[in-house]
DNA sequence: CGCCCATTTGATGGTGCTCAAAATTTGTGG
DNA sequence: CCACAAATTTTGAGCACCATCAAATGGGCG
């Protein structure tokens, strides 16, 4: 596995890893600058709560570098995932103080923070920001649906390969690849974590693992490098649909 | 059961009941005067489809009254609600010109419409809206989430219970009273579609639905009708934490 | 090497699904 | 108004899938 790089903490937006894809996809330069004047960058280490369920949360923030999830739990500890959040994706609600759900960083991570008041005016001056961001709250509502499909009516098996499905295409569209037939990645989830995600116990989601294996729909080096030699066969494991036409 | 009263085909924005709370909730008269060039009403009948997925879709629309569903399916049929539509909420995503979900009336619904191009449009113009559609949307996102907890990580028994209280708080809120003790109110849905919001069963669903009145937490005259004798009761067997503060 | 943690594997049981039939409600036409 | 049909809901019996509890294996790091 790769390690972490740790950016310079303080960076130009021009120079921006996430310029094109955040909040502030859309901006001009003049808002940038503006945007520059409001923010100030952080860094939580694997493992860290970055944010309390609850808790005042005093500003808003994207993801620079790094994976961070967003938990909701029951009293009596059961705990489901209801987020995945990577490089680009927004945290913090505009207009709200608090959410009820944990923010953990999984990896190492790097977080562009905006003071919460002083964004919230700027939004309301800057159509840019909030067009983007309403773009953004979109695409994920789109993708908590699918989620729910997943954990209503999905078996075990066609969870986690709908899982390994997802994070192998996320994983080609970052390294602007198009999706083959055969694919290699790392998951970034321990087996708790992607219990957690899939609404299974971290049994489960090893022994589904290890079926899939066994029947040679994928392969592993380690625990967490795959190999993926037939797209088709995994994604028609998952159920959803038998061709998204996603490859080419 | 309340008879579903047919508005007219045409109304003025200041005369719509949903006018404090849709889309258009944040604009001016001279914006509100420019919407009513732009829209329009269609009525549905219970059972119907409003919106089929993948089709093409030439409008967006809120729900003026009455209750619709959305709901993804896998090829086998297993069938999925991922959302619970009612008055003033918002169908339709601006910028997209399909979605992969069905849209279908449970009641008779009747909606105002506006064609797509010329909303958009006005949306890029006008802030109100694009600022009320981002609170909508993210209100949406937050339920959908705390939906997917339930779906993962409740049992059947506090699956029932949480929608039985969500039913209750919503009626409770629609009608601007304050949640009691004892709250009394029909269930807007079949066994089939609470079954579907549910992740479950419908035989499932009615097995629970007994159980819960045999235990004196709920109360049934007739199949639709339902009466909790006490709130906090039905709360706590929903899991989620033992009293959310929502009686006085 | 030895400890710690993540993961795998095993044995067993319970929750909720499947298949099936009965009961109740709703709608229809004579 | 009643008889009959259709649809919805309830109830029952049996089983599969996944959770639970428990122990073994493996990998990383001091």
């Amino acid at each position: 596995m790769t390690l972490h790089e740790v950016p310079p903490l303080s960076l130009r937006c021009g120079d921006c890893p996430i310029r094109h894809r955040a909040v502030c996809a859309r901006c001009e330069s003049d808002e940038l600058q503006e945007l520059e004047g409001i923010k100030y960058y952080r860094s939580f280490e694997a493992g860290q709560t970055i944010v309390w369920a609850e808790d005042q949360m005093d500003f808003v923030a994207s993801v620079v570098s790094g994976i961070a999830t967003l938990t909701q739990t029951l009293e009596d500890g059961r705990t489901q995932m209801v987020g995945l959040l990577l490089p680009s994706d927004f945290v913090g609600r505009p207009g709200l103080s608090s959410a009820p759900y944990n923010v953990t960083a999984t990896t190492d991570v790097l977080m562009c923070c905006f003071r919460k008041t002083p964004f919230e005016e700027m939004m309301l001056r800057t159509p840019h920001i909030a067009q983007r961001l309403l773009q953004m709250t979109l695409d994920e509502l789109d993708a908590a649906r699918e989620w729910m499909l997943l954990l209503g009516r999905k078996t075990a098996r066609e969870k986690i390969a709908s899982l390994l499905s997802i994070v192998a295409r996320r994983n080609a569209s970052i390294r602007l690849e198009v999706a083959e037939e055969r694919m290699v990645f790392d998951l970034p989830l321990t087996r708790e974590a992607m219990a957690d995600y899939l609404g299974l116990t971290l049994e489960t989601v090893s022994r589904q693992i290890s079926a899939l294996k066994r029947d040679g729909v994928i392969e592993l080096q380690g625990k967490r490098h795959v190999t993926v030699p037939d797209m088709h066969r995994l994604m028609s494991e998952a159920g959803d649909d038998s061709d998204g036409g996603i490859l080419g």
